[in-house]
DNA sequence: TTTACGCATGTTATCGGTATCATCAAAGAA
DNA sequence: TTCTTTGATGATACCGATAACATGCGTAAA
């Protein structure tokens, strides 16, 4: 669809104008407010009163290019509707607008071409750096990212590698502690579910997070105990039945994210399955419900907010001084036991 | 903090070097790639190959400064953090990215000076549109908006006299709605739990709503019916607890937001509290938990998606063909009935 | 054959700031 | 008093693209 758009409405009113009104030159305009203590004290008020009497509203546009530096951070998410990436979002948000920059947004739909694509357009606007959730990419992928010498941070897991900076937790570890633990509470058959593993560093993580932790404690991985499904609540009951049809005596299931553990307690209380009495639930990521559901579930609760920030300030301090050894960040996840174990 | 940013990376490539490369002017590259139509087929195929040759990358800040046109829309929503914004950012960003647009994202924090301050940043920033979750702002913020003359949609509520143009649905009939068809199912105690409502007219109209409702019922609108609470799941918990208290005979409880409501239902299991024998819930927002819950809730289904969809496509139109009379897009809320009532 | 017109391409100015260097006055040093 | 230094301000070029206009060529119309 070709439209036809029209150009930038109002701000007619350029550093020129504020030049003239306030008698200086429009040098004197860009220093009185970009470094005050280089203007003098009089001149500085001079400057302020035009800028407001002409309504002067900078154009960050013509400064990004003068000045060949721009500040707008991108963000690339798998997707925008699933709630988990909230937090992340408000972290790297409150502190990108405590130093003026901005925040774009976009998501991959779950695809590294998506990816790809959403990386080339964030180049195209000239970001200043990026935040990837992803830490698997396409070729093309990394070859722009190497091209544009700009800050990436990875932040969906704590990956071995990464192209500059990491910040994030281990999902293979955060994985495997939860199953040890089952397994140490004597649980003996422990179902696992994962959401979709295509192109999904963090679930591929999570699921070899599971077999170690299962490896070390001398249980069976029965491929009947393992079952791949989409997000959502209604993944998690359906996964109950199917897990529960398909292994009798399971005694346990962890589930490997999303909400799927809300929708699993939710389907043992329709079916009468005690929890943790004949069944027990563990969860990865520490939605609020779980702890509001009966009985309240253990989960793996992940930094969600301070990768967020942490990430956030990663980019900015790299933005100051480039720093040629990746970086590792590694906030640490924590296990809550809770009594649906 | 201030930091002393580095310039950025990269992209050393100008649109120049890429003419030089492919033996012609400037002018012929920029026409090969936005109007290939108007450039002969050999020029074309050989500003291609210079184009991957030298890896050029458009730079997309100097085009916007150029043309006076930019294509990043800028989101103000109360939070990031909300779970309930996730859909309608994604259904903007959908229709953004299918035209090449770009989509900002701040956060008011559900004060309206947050809002005035995001607003001059985004205009600061040169958006070509803005979507405003709020309907209501600073006398300032109007006052920036009508000094740039730039498409605006209000998505929070379906306004009566929005600044340019609103697509939502009606929170005062929404509430009223849900009111009236707790009274016709004969409940006569219905309490009323609202998210705070300073600076907020979405909770104002969905309280005016339930009044409306009431009064229409003929029903008592006692002030300990009502409690205002702050979102979670936890919240909901507590207000049944409290309205309980103070209402003995209480038969109905309308959770106007959040999940509110899921909170609820679990501490009326908690309780022993039948629902809806003893006490029915009603929600606001359509979160799938509650069509999961035991029972599950009948709420209010808000077309969140659509929103974020059709108010993208809003501000699109309105780039191509400035419309001087505002426009009100209502899609329509839905009422699911369910066990709870 | 001549005039005109259309199409493909190039030239120049410009968008609105900022970097850089030049300028100049006042203050301090010799 | 004269030279040097320092701090405040201005002039100019430039960031990297696009708008608007100019050019030159080929073909159709007169």
């Amino acid at each position: 669809m070709d439209r036809q758009e029209v150009p930038l409405g109002g701000a007619r009113v350029s550093i020129q104008d504020v030049a003239r009104h306030a008698g200086v030159s429009a040098m004197t305009v860009s220093r009185a407010l970009r470094q005050p203590e280089k203007v003098s004290e009089s001149l500085r008020q001079r400057v302020a009163e035009a800028v407001d009497r002409v309504g002067y509203l900078p154009n960050g546009i013509a400064a990004s290019l003068s000045s060949s530096r721009s500040n707008v951070v991108g963000l690339i998410l798998p997707s925008l509707r699933n709630s988990l990436f909230a937090d992340t979002i408000q972290g790297i948000s409150d502190v990108l607008h405590r130093t003026g920059h901005h925040l774009m947004i976009a998501d991959s739909g779950y695809s590294l071409a998506g990816e790809e694509e959403a990386i080339r357009a964030f180049l195209h606007q000239r970001v200043c750096g990026l935040i990837l959730h992803n830490t698997w990419h396409t070729e093309g992928a990394r070859r722009l990212i190497a091209q544009i010498r700009v800050p990436v941070v990875e932040i969906g897991d704590l990956t071995p590698e990464p192209i500059d900076a990491t910040v994030s937790y281990s999902n293979f570890e955060a994985a495997r502690a939860m199953t040890l633990l089952l397994a140490r509470r004597g649980y003996r058959q422990i179902g696992f579910v994962t959401l979709p593993l295509a192109d999904n560093a963090r679930s591929v993580e999570r699921r070899r997070g599971y077999l170690a932790g299962l490896a070390e404690s001398g249980l069976d991985a029965a491929p009947s105990l393992i079952l791949e499904m989409p997000g959502g609540v209604g993944s998690g009951a359906e996964a109950i039945g199917r897990l529960h049809a398909a292994n009798p005596d399971i005694d346990a299931v962890f589930f490997a994210g999303d909400v799927l553990a809300v929708g699993a307690i939710l389907e043992c209380q329709r079916r009468n399955l005690a929890v943790p009495g004949r069944i027990a639930i563990a969860s990865f990521d520490d939605v609020d419900l779980l702890s509001y559901a009966n009985p309240p579930v253990t989960t793996v609760r992940i930094p969600r907010y301070d990768i967020g920030q942490r990430s956030a300030e990663v980019v900015l301090d790299r933005l100051s001084m480039p720093a040629p050894t990746p970086a590792r960040l590694d906030l640490a996840f924590q296990i809550i036991e809770r009594g649906s174990t």
